[in-house]
DNA sequence: CGCCATCCATAAATTTATGCATACCCAATC
DNA sequence: GATTGGGTATGCATAAATTTATGGATGGCG
C-alpha cells in the first residue's frame, strides 16, 4: 500500500539543493547523501504534490515553473532554519581550555590556516594545537580532540558530521603564463614548472597515479606553509594547486586545465563520544563546522 | 559509530509540536506517529543542540527555555511551509466531472455535511456524492472514489494520508441541564434523555460496550439528519454526542462528565492509486484534506 | 488508600529508506 | 564515429528508522 505522506520539510530542503545547482549529483554533493537518494526524495514531492517540478534534460535538472514558484518559499524555511540553528548554538555555555585538531597533511596545509586565524579571533579564550597527521588513529589514542578528515570515519565511540567538498585545481600566476605560454591541447604538462612541498607526498603520489613519473625533485620550488606556497605560485614560481573557489577570485591568477581529474575533498568533523559535550570542544566544533561549511562547494546557500 | 547529523529539517516541525502540545503522546498523535517515534526525535534533537529542551515531568514534556527561544524561528518555518504548499496546490490544474466520497455511517453524520457544504461553495463544478456505508470495500468496488476512514486501510493499490484525530464528547443544553439537573458523582447518566440517530447502531453499540444494555428506543428523541440532530440537542431534547472543538465553543451548550472515555477518531484518506491523479478526485482531495485537518485535533497549528 | 488513566522509557520485530554498483543516455571532442 | 565525461534511472543487499508490545512512575478521584 502505498502512504501519500504529508510532505516532510527535509524534502524541501532538497527541492532547494536541487533547484538551486541544477542537478542531482550536485545536490546530493552539497547534502552529503548519494545521487539516487535525491533522485528518490525529488519523485516523492512530485507524487506528493502531482506536479512535475524538473524536466529530466541530459545536462541535469531543469526546474519547470511549478518548481520556480516554490522557491520562495522555500527559502524564507531556509532562512527561518538557519536563525533557529543559530539561536540553538548560542544557548551552549562557553569555557576555556586547550582543543587539539588533527587533520591530514594536505588539510592542513591547504585548508585549515586561514580557518585556525579566524578560529583564534572568534575564540581567543580557548587554545589551539594543529596536529598534521596521516595516522588516522589519533582520535582513539586521544593524541587530538577533533579530526577534520576527507573520509568518513568508521570507528565505533566518535561522532561525525559531513560538511561538504572542497575542489581543487591547478593554478598559475597570469605573469607566469604569459612568459611560458598557455598549454596547448595535448601539450605535456611536465613541461612546467611546479611548486611543491617539501616534506609532504601526497602531490607526488598524485601525479604517480596520474601516470607521471615524477619524484619530489620533480617540484622546482618546494615550501612547507602553505600561505608561502600559495604567494610562491601568485608571484609566478610555477603552476601550483589549491582551493578552486579561492583561486578561482583571484585576478592574479589563471586556472590550467589538467589532463586528468583531481579528487575533491570531501571532509568530515569528528569527535569522540566521551569528550564532545566539554564546551570549548562545541565552541571550536560550531566555528570548524561555520568556516569549513563556507569553504566547501555548494555554500552559496547563505 | 555516532553520527552528529546536520539538524534535519523534520525535526523542528517535530520540536514545534511537542512545545505547544506539552507531550509527546499528543503531539504524536498530531503527526500521526507514535509516542516512542517523537520521542526519540526530540532526544536526537537534543543530542545534535547539545542543549536540554524539555523537562520530563510526569505530566508531560515541559518546554525548558532554550526550546522556548527557538520556536518563534520554528513558527517562521512553519508558516513558510505553509504556504508552499498552498503554492504548490494552487498548480493542480481544474475540471469537472463526479466525485464519490464514502466513509462510515457516524462520519458521515458528524463529520462530513460542513465539510460538503464548504467544498460545494468551494469547486461548484464538480458533482458530489457521499456514501454512507460501513463496508470497508468500497474502493476496490468502486463505489466510491475517495475514502474517509477511521483506521489505516491496509489494502495495496490504495494512496493513503493521515489527517489527525477528532474528539468526541457528551453534551447537553444549559437550558436542559437547569430543568433536569447536573450529573453528581456516581450518578447514574441513564436517567437522562438521550437524543440519537434512528438508523444508525454505532451508539447502541457504544453504550453496550461502555455496559450500559440499551436498545434503539433508549433515545428518546432521534434523528437521522447530524445539523437536525445537533439542533435537537442545542434545544434541549436530551444529551447528545458531538465533535468537542466546536460543542466546547457553543455558549448554549455543556459539556456532560462521561463514567467511561470516548474512543478518538482518527481520520484517513484514502483515493485508488489508479484515480489520484484526475484533476477533480485531486482537487476534492485537497479540499477533503484542508478542511478535515481544520476539524481534527491539534489544528491550533494555523 | 487503592484504582485507573496518562505519561515516558525501553526492547524486539518489521517496515522503510539508504548506499552501492551498474546500466544507460546525451553532448562535446578528437 | 568512437571516446570521454557528466548526467539520470534501477536492482539489490544492508543499515536505519518506525511500529508494536511492554514496564515503571506519577497524579487525579472515588
Amino acid at each position: 500500500m502505498a502512504v501519500l505522506s504529508r510532505l516532510e520539510w527535509s524534502h524541501i530542503e532538497v527541492l532547494l539543493a536541487v533547484a538551486e545547482l541544477g542537478s542531482l549529483s550536485a545536490a546530493a554533493r552539497r547534502l552529503g547523501v548519494t545521487q539516487p537518494t535525491v533522485g528518490r526524495q525529488i519523485g516523492a514531492i512530485e507524487e506528493c504534490f502531482g506536479v512535475e517540478l524538473f524536466t529530466r534534460l541530459a545536462s541535469g535538472m531543469e526546474p519547470t515553473e511549478a518548481a520556480m514558484a516554490l522557491l520562495e518559499p522555500a527559502r524564507a524555511m531556509r532562512e527561518a532554519a538557519n536563525k533557529l540553528e543559530l539561536t540553538a548554538a548560542g544557548r551552549s555555555e562557553t569555557a576555556g581550555g586547550t582543543v587539539r585538531v588533527t587533520t591530514s597533511v594536505f588539510i592542513a596545509h591547504h585548508v585549515m590556516p586561514p580557518v585556525f586565524a579566524r578560529l583564534r579571533r572568534l575564540a581567543p579564550e580557548i587554545s589551539l594545537e594543529l596536529v598534521a597527521s596521516d595516522t588516522t588513529e589519533n582520535l582513539l589514542f586521544r593524541e587530538a580532540d577533533i579530526a577534520v578528515r576527507m573520509f568518513r570515519p568508521r570507528q565505533l565511540d566518535v561522532v561525525t558530521r559531513f560538511i561538504g567538498e572542497v575542489e581543487l585545481g591547478l593554478f598559475g600566476a597570469k605573469d607566469y603564463l604569459d612568459r611560458a605560454g598557455r598549454p596547448e591541447r595535448g601539450d605535456d604538462l611536465l613541461r612546467y614548472d611546479f611548486v611543491g612541498y617539501d616534506r609532504e607526498e601526497q602531490l607526488v603520489q598524485g601525479f604517480r597515479q596520474a601516470g607521471f613519473n615524477v619524484d619530489r625533485e620533480f617540484f622546482t620550488t618546494r615550501c612547507d606553509n602553505q600561505a608561502t606556497y600559495w604567494e610562491l605560485v601568485r608571484a609566478g614560481c610555477g603552476l601550483g594547486f589549491g582551493q578552486a573557489s579561492i583561486a578561482r577570485a583571484d585576478p592574479d591568477l589563471e586556472e590550467v586545465p589538467l589532463g586528468f581529474e583531481l579528487p575533491r575533498l570531501p571532509i568530515w568533523l569528528t569527535v569522540p563520544d566521551v569528550i564532545r559535550h566539554r564546551p570549548a570542544i562545541r565552541r571550536v566544533w560550531a566555528v570548524l563546522e561555520a568556516d569549513l561549511l563556507a569553504i566547501a562547494d555548494g555554500s552559496e546557500q547563505r
